[in-house]
DNA sequence: GTTGACATACATACCGGTCGGTATTATAAA
DNA sequence: TTTATAATACCGACCGGTATGTATGTCAAC
């Protein structure tokens, strides 16, 4: 619940400032094994030995494994999502120099580890979605999210006359999404940002070239 | 060899017309089983199972899981990826138009069982390259043939005033290969095409936009 | 004294890989 | 043409290791 949240913020905060409990423990444990190994290949006695648990603590808390990678989706992945990539666009004045702005950002900010782990969103849906709805439901509705959140943006920038007549919110909003992942996707095989940058920057050129000049 | 180019041809003819042996067998059950799996998942037992070859057979071919997975990356996807994306590139005259209609055509003949599955080289590079270097170096190359190929299309593009002078050709090929990854993914977990022509049609209207007009 | 929160030992299944053996085919001397 | 030999292709029981999952026990707290 709360604690997750704080969970979360392990990453950019040191780890004594908070005493998760052993769920949250667990739960975390379980992202990182995931995002780094992916769910299937994911151990659960490598989470085990790596936090301390037991596994009778960690079949107290979730019924199998599949429950703790739900758990894992609905509380570390989807805020990690709508921290990184939703809230951001809120601030937004001109749609256009907002995202071209959180391109350059997300270019000079991703670490080569970040590269090589990819997208945890996009990792579990390449892997999970064919194989288990379950998993499948939960991650369309992330990008879902996502793809209204961008769209309901771009939807305001025609209005406001940033952006020209022919473009489609939502389309557009598809395929922002879908570059920036495939790039990220490149970037992790190539296993440095070239491929990333080169990408960006395409990205960058395209949204120039639908802003309405005034 | 020869025969597995002709295996390759299993999907658009029927099985009888051609008699491959074991080592073919063997090689395209494996490309069917990791497409559909991922090669972690990808059981030997299954393909034994499925094909009714046995396991000293498979190991008299192959040394390991491994060699199994490299050979199907270089003697089954590679030549699948050139077919369907890279020699179509050498016909056009006018690469936007060429790729317009590339992407309408990609639209029209991917069934839903293709999306399903999603694209072969895209889910084994987002498997296994941070985690096996062989396969990581082989995904690589393939997809920087695809990149190079693009790119030398776009340069001659640029010399004959197809496309205007601001896009450099290489930064457009990985933006274009990423954006169609990453729709075959958005569609791959949406379980439906409706992705796909969004983000196809988005970057249909990036090619529009850096067309020159004449 | 019942319940939640663990701990430990065990059960079961499947995985990749090995290994001794066999059937078939190729080669070449007799 | 026959026969000896060798290489190739294939068979399938078996092994060690690891995976998830379970059964039972402990123990503090309310």
């Amino acid at each position: 619940m709360n604690n997750i949240c704080e969970d979360e913020v392990y990453w950019w905060r040191p780890l004594e400032d908070v005493e998760p409990d052993t769920r949250g423990i667990i739960l975390f444990a379980a992202y990182k094994e995931i995002h780094s190994q992916g769910f299937q290949a994911a151990s659960l006695s490598n989470i085990l030995a790596r936090t301390g648990v037991t596994k009778g603590a960690l079949y107290h808390h979730f019924p199998n494994k599949t429950a703790l990678g739900y758990a894992v989706i609905d509380e570390v992945i989807a805020q990690r999502i709508r921290l990184s990539f939703i809230q951001p666009l809120q601030h937004f004045e001109n749609p256009i120099d907002g995202f071209i702005e959180l391109i350059q950002q997300a270019g000079e900010t991703f670490s080569i580890t970040d590269i090589n782990l990819g997208c945890p969103l996009t990792n579990l849906a390449q892997e999970m979605a064919p194989i288990d709805e379950g998993f499948r439901t939960r991650l369309i509705e992330i990008y879902e999210e996502w793809h209204q959140s961008i769209a309901r943006v771009m939807t305001g920038a025609k209005k406001s006359g940033h952006i020209i007549d022919e473009v489609d919110p939502y389309t557009l909003a598809v395929t922002i999404v879908a570059t920036m992942e495939g790039a990220l996707s490149a970037a992790k095989v190539a296993q440095n940002l070239d491929k990333l940058y080169h990408a960006g920057s395409g990205l960058i050129q395209y949204l120039q070239l639908i802003r309405k000049q005034q």
